[in-house]
DNA sequence: GCCCGGCCATACCCGGCGGGTATCAGCGAG
DNA sequence: CTCGCTGATACCCGCCGGGTATGGCCGGGC
């Protein structure tokens, strides 16, 4: 009565994502004719229609966003169940380490509290070995559902931590990083609305899920290409406090006085049940 | 790579949960060698020993630990996508309501709250059908994993929130309620530690997945019948404020000074993405 | 010590289903 | 009206999922 492979998922997804039978064929590696079998199959073991195929194209009904929403859920619930436990598994043969746990961190955030972690967590009796993960920007979430990761640090407010449990670890305030040479270098504190629209310095727009939001600042998808781009005075940015750690000698720093507090949590699935895990908390808690 | 069809993830928990082929495959409609296979298949496309077989019988390694925890999440997340897409799929369908929402609530517990809730939500324009099922004892997570229910009120801190999104709705503190005549009844206030050694008069015990905890009282899996138990001064109970709803003339109420409070809350699946649910969840924040 | 019974694995067979190619059918553009 | 695009249909094949029969291993009972 349910039935539902996952290779259905896989394939009513394809066609969801391209709304076109022959692009999602090609994606997926196999001819149009079994997709489309397929599709049908599905919807009829489902008793539901999922697409509108009409003259302007397919479409999806609403049967068919609610599959394609819990079906990615559902999908990434397998691949992560079929990587961790190939994960888990390393540990049973000679060599391999028991319990090894994979950390996912964004890529070039303060290591200051990394470190400390880290240190802190070999030191105890029966550590496991971390994997430090270095994810894209705010991707931790998807690396925690998909079972790429079993643990991840993640920043409030530009991390979701819905369906995660989180221990809050650690608070900061933001600043603005300048120009060294910059006249609103020189204050002592700055207000967000003051940074956003400085004469000539745009502030900079960060890559999001490969597009970027509609502006005039530079595109960046990398934390040394923003630093010298304000170091050069094309830009200015916004910066949790640790960010001094990585400042070079031509950039200034100002503290916003009205940015929301960046609030770093430990995060992971809820329903993780492994000691090694268990202890990563413990010991993240007590820092 | 992946792969990893439902069907083996079904296989494979039947064997985990039996720890018996013979016994797996009775359970799972069909004979013993084809799911021994399917289970070495798994094992060899993970690259990963599941199952010790050695003279001792079937036992789970630590990578077989992971893929039963990890693989019954992934298994709720699949039926919950097929049952909550037939659900959508009805409201397509002549007749069907636009966005039908299935609630969870404890059965038994209070109706006061739940009565105010689908009130002030039927008056909503534009309000979803809300179809309440009542659910075993502290099953309510379950149905929201699984997709049998879309949102669910729950009661910390006995139901988990971990994994769900959730509200605060209300907070209250728990009684004792004990037989009328009962020399206790007439105090105006106890401890915990006061009811649970009453002489002659135990605590009731319900009913945990089918299981009991071993202790004296009697063994409870019904709200009317534990209410007979008290009246005919067998047992005793805590309950939340709200239960004074259904006491008789034969019981006393009691406040129990240091009982943790009971906090409900409104919780859904984080991922949700319904504006039916959105406007439940608004209506009860509202309340 | 031997036999028996329980249990998982192996061997072998079959039918259905997943996938491929060729082709048809609707529809819009030119 | 024709052509091109796209999804559906027709038909075929090979593989895999499932069944039955049986083997190998081990532990317990007499």
């Amino acid at each position: 009565m349910d039935a539902l492979e996952t290779r259905e998922l896989r394939y009513f997804i394809a066609v969801a994502e391209e709304l076109h039978f022959g692009r999602a064929a090609e994606r997926l590696g196999m001819a149009q004719p079994p997709l489309s079998r397929a599709i049908q199959r599905l919807e009829r073991r489902l008793g539901v229609l999922l697409l509108d195929r009409d003259r302007h194209g397919v479409s999806l009904t609403g049967a068919g966003e609610t599959l394609l929403h819990e079906g990615r859920a559902a999908l990434d619930a397998v691949t992560a169940a079929a990587r961790r436990t190939r994960r888990t598994g390393g540990a049973d043969r000679p060599g391999g380490r028991r319990g090894r746990l994979v950390l996912a961190v964004k890529a070039g955030a303060s290591h200051e509290l990394l470190h400390k972690l880290l240190d802190a967590y070999a030191a105890e009796p029966g550590a496991a070995e971390i994997e430090v993960l270095p994810s894209g920007t705010c991707e931790q979430g998807e690396m925690l559902r998909d079972g790429r990761a079993d643990v991840a640090l993640m920043h409030k407010p530009f991390n979701s931590l819905a369906g995660f449990d989180s221990e809050e670890l650690m608070t900061e305030g933001q600043i603005a990083v300048l120009p060294a040479g910059h006249p609103l270098a020189a204050r002592k504190s700055l207000s967000l609305a003051d940074v956003e629209d400085i004469p000539d310095l745009p502030l900079a727009r960060w890559a999001r899920h490969g597009a970027y939001r509609p502006g005039p600042g530079p595109e960046i998808h990398d934390q040394t290409q923003l630093a010298q781009l304000i170091a050069l005075g094309r830009t200015v940015a916004v910066f949790p406090d640790s960010a001094r750690a990585w400042l070079w000698a031509e950039h200034a720093a100002v503290p916003l006085v009205d940015a929301p507090p960046v609030v770093t949590h430990i995060a992971w699935p809820a329903h993780s049940r492994s000691v090694a895990l268990a202890g990563l908390i413990r010991t993240a808690t007590r820092l």
